[in-house]
RNA sequence: GGGGGUGUAGCUCAAUUGGUUAGAGCGCCAGCCUGUCACGCUGGAGGUUGCGAGGUCGAGUCUCGUCACUCUCGCCA
């Protein structure tokens, strides 16, 4: 007989009875009746119910025992009396009555709760993150993310790709994100960095004939953590491909993604191809790059129709350049005044000076600004949101930038107030056609997004487009509002590359010293090339329907970066300072907390 | 760095307008109970109301400061 057991606690049924069973695992709950015990033994296959009779040995020990311990249990499985068959468990048709046990590994008294399902303040969990792994849907929630990562190994496989590892320790690049340093021990004063992303050796690897990479990368940026980011670290479905085109990449992304969504969740998912929504167009239509389209509320260009109107504050906005942005809301118009209130207030806290609307009820219009405006207009505006009796036109006006923000944050806050947003959908879109280039907030142009990205017009836009005219070949694919990741056709032409950043600004040179690999590679025959990286934890997020990324993460960070299972960061010996060539230069706050 | 929220027993929460000895459920400890499965019953222990000031006859509750966690803006090409 094996040393701890003969079978695991999720996997005994009525054809094993009269077998004798040896089951290890923790105790879930004891419920003393006095004359019997019963134990409900937890595993990570599930829950099996052991009997102890008064006539055991051990019996008297066993009240004593503190639920989360590990222990053996040796007995005779038996079918259960027919009233006391369990249907919620899977063995709960079995029971095993124990003729031996023994004490593996005695658990303290737990902080919070294991086997109950109440929520617990979030450091604490942190903390005892070895225990909160043990509970059920988080414990759950690790199980669908192997399978996931898995599941992508193989549809990756299968579509050609062969996984290859990249450095973890490589040099810091002065693109996008600050990066986490790790100082050289043998080469006084210089630094690795970690990875913000594999983007350059997966460039180089294609320049090596490698025609199809991905891999399972993790990531490291020393950035500021949000509920759908995890500070520090985070891992990436990374893939670039050879002589491929955006659709290429488009159409491996919506096998692999199709698969994984429709295989890990019973919501309904879009058909592929995905939608594709060029950049000014989401903009526009959801004043957002990462629209949620589970919402169907679109915002729409009603600036001519208040242009020299008698509202003034629409028509000065209007006259001075900005624009109105409007949302249509069907059925709505019976709503609540405070309900109207409440949707002013918002768009108050998000920067708007007020929040204009007009309602249709019984024929005819209410609305605190339907008296500045002629019939005409009003018929205009029906006309452009296609409203009728019942409906509802919300107005936000103001500069372009903030009427886009503001309007965005307007049609989120009517989707979820007016329950439009389906939650049983998975509504997938690729943004594409984003601008290469944008205006910095000095004026300056700058790279809009990734500089590696190819024009679409080549080497032809970048001679003699305005750049801010200029397309990339870059885009996103979203889902249900969460941007999954960015990808985009690289340039792959080394005098384009230099081209690229003269506009930005930059010499020669910069690109020559700042990415001195890549622009060597490309000097020797590079294959043009196109990739992605689609983000692991929120995939894996959506799927377990967490709002929170350290649900579907075994260790997280807090949001301050601390490990606090680990203590990291910690402190560390002053040798190993010394041997890294380093001296300490610390805040004046910090050097007193630690003396 | 800025803004919002939260902080009361080991855990989750309550405590009316500022008013008696700060309560409940779970957990813990002790006892009872032979068919429960969130077992049940009886009893008990457990609190510097995050911390520090202020004001008040009187503060968990008000004011100021501070710390922690969290959400968010900045940031994440």
């Amino acid at each position: 007989m094996h040393r701890y057991r003969t079978h695991t606690c999720g996997e005994l049924r009525k054809e094993q009875i009269d077998q004798t069973a040896k089951v290890s695992g923790w105790i879930n709950s004891v419920r003393d009746h006095g004359g019997i015990i019963f134990i409900d033994l937890r595993d990570h296959y599930g829950l099996t119910q052991v009997v102890i009779d008064p006539a055991q040995p051990f019996y008297k020990g066993v009240e004593h025992w503190r639920v989360e311990s590990t222990v053996c249990f040796i007995g005779k499985v038996v079918a259960r009396i027919p009233d006391a068959v369990n249907p919620r468990l899977p063995t709960g048709e079995i029971e095993i009555v124990a003729e031996e046990m023994e004490m593996l590994g005695e658990s303290l008294v737990v902080p919070f709760q294991v086997a109950k399902d109440e929520e617990c303040n979030e450091m604490l969990r942190l903390e005892y993150r070895f225990l909160d792994l043990r509970r059920e849907s988080l414990h759950n929630n690790i199980i669908l993310r192997s399978r996931i990562i898995s599941r992508m190994r193989e549809l990756m496989t299968a579509e050609g790709f062969m996984e290859i590892q990249t450095p973890i320790l490589t040099s810091s690049s002065p693109e996008g994100a600050r990066d986490y340093l790790v100082p050289s021990r043998v080469h006084p004063g210089k630094f690795y960095a970690l990875p913000q992303a594999p983007q350059q050796f997966k460039q180089l690897l294609m320049t090596s004939g490698f025609d199809r990479y991905f891999q399972i990368a993790p990531c490291f940026r020393d950035e500021d953590a949000r509920a759908d980011r995890s500070p520090g670290e985070f891992y990436q479905l990374d893939m670039e491909m050879a002589f491929a085109t955006q659709d290429d990449v488009f159409e491996v992304n919506e096998h692999v993604l199709h698969k994984i969504f429709t295989e890990f969740s019973d919501k309904q998912i879009d058909d592929i191809p995905f939608k594709r929504i060029p950049f000014k167009e989401a903009m526009d239509k959801y004043g957002s790059d990462k629209p949620d389209l589970r919402n169907p509320l679109i915002m729409q260009d009603a600036s001519e129709l208040f242009r020299g109107c008698d509202f003034k504050a629409f028509a000065g906005v209007v006259a001075s350049g900005g624009v109105v942005k409007t949302i249509a809301a069907k059925g709505c118009a019976g709503e609540s005044r405070k309900f109207f209130d409440d949707m002013i207030k918002f768009a108050q806290s998000v920067g708007s000076k007020g929040l204009g609307y007009l309602r249709w009820i019984d024929g005819e219009i209410q609305s605190p600004i339907a008296k500045f405006l002629s019939e005409e207009t009003l018929n205009q505006l029906k006309e452009l949101g296609g409203v009728g009796d019942g409906d509802v036109m919300f107005f936000v006006a103001d500069k372009m930038k903030e009427a886009t923000e503001i309007g965005a944050a307007v049609r989120d806050e009517l989707g979820k107030r007016l329950g439009l947003i389906d939650p049983d959908v998975f509504k997938f879109c690729w943004i594409v056609d984003f601008p290469m280039y944008e205006l910095d907030d000095d004026g300056k142009v700058e790279f809009s997004h990734n500089p590696f990205s190819m024009p679409q017009g080549g080497m032809k836009d970048i001679e003699e487009k305005d750049p801010l005219e200029i397309l990339a070949y870059q885009y996103d694919i979203v889902c249900n509002g969460t941007e999954l990741s960015s990808g985009a056709v690289r340039n792959h032409n080394p005098e384009m590359m230099y081209r690229a950043f003269e506009i930005a600004g930059y010499d020669r040179s910069v690109v020559d010293e700042k990415f001195p690999a890549l622009q060597r590679a490309f000097k020797y025959g590079a294959p043009p090339h196109a990739g992605i990286a689609p983000g692991v934890d929120r995939i894996v997020m959506l799927l377990a329907d967490e709002p929170n990324i350290r649900e579907v993460i075994a260790f997280p960070m807090n949001q301050k970066a601390q490990d606090l299972l680990m203590g990291a960061p910690g402190n560390v010996d002053h040798h190993q300072i010394r041997d890294l060539h380093l001296k300490l230069h610390l805040p004046k706050k910090v050097e007193k907390e630690s003396e």
